[in-house]
DNA sequence: GCCAACGTTGGC
DNA sequence: GCCAACGTTGGC
């Protein structure tokens, strides 16, 4: 199968693109959502994460990473008392699952404004009204677009605020 | 701090 | 199965 590519957001104040690249890999526990642990069960070793700050003063992409590890069961399911428990699973049958990402490299903030002022990205789920979801596909074209073309650019807000 | 939008819960 | 209430997310 090709490689897919993927976006994972991750509040700085809790766990950010400095974290990462000191740790070098990390286990994506705690996320409860159906819909990204789906996603998260589809990954497969080798795929690209676009690592996205959000919840902060300027939220945008800020790294890049890889699968390193597919989705295995999430622990922090099982700790009583902690901020992750889900007291519905078991060993038998566990819930919550996650991969384990590698930090690969730091890219200039590729910040929100210029994602939603770039025209072929307009599909990309996390632009869409509402929507909340913490681990979102890419396509190839846009994983190009904002690795390759992106990265380091400032977006017409940024440029205006400059003159 | 505000608030729109969303997902989840629980009563019925 | 419906849907109102609630908690959370996340940009601004």
């Amino acid at each position: 199968m090709a490689r897919r590519y993927w976006l994972m957001k991750s509040e700085p104040g809790a766990y950010s693109i400095s974290d990462f690249a000191r740790d070098g890999t990390d286990w994506w526990t705690g996320v409860r959502n159906y819909q990204a642990r789906n996603f998260m069960r589809q990954m497969k070793k080798g795929d690209g994460v676009l690592f996205y700050h959000s919840s902060c003063p300027n939220p945008g992409v800020v790294g890049v990473a890889e699968v390193c590890d597919e989705a295995q069961t999430d622990p922090t399911q099982y700790e009583a008392g902690g901020d992750y428990h889900d007291p519905r699973a078991t060993p038998e049958r566990p819930i919550w699952f996650c991969p384990r990402i590698r930090f690969v490299r730091e890219i200039p903030l590729v910040p929100l404004s210029l994602l939603r002022e770039t025209p072929e990205l307009e599909g990309m789920i996390i632009l869409r009204r509402g929507s909340r979801l913490s681990v979102t596909p890419v396509s190839n074209a846009e994983w190009k677009i904002i690795t390759r073309d992106l990265a380091g650019k400032e977006g017409k807000a940024a440029k205006k605020k400059a003159k």
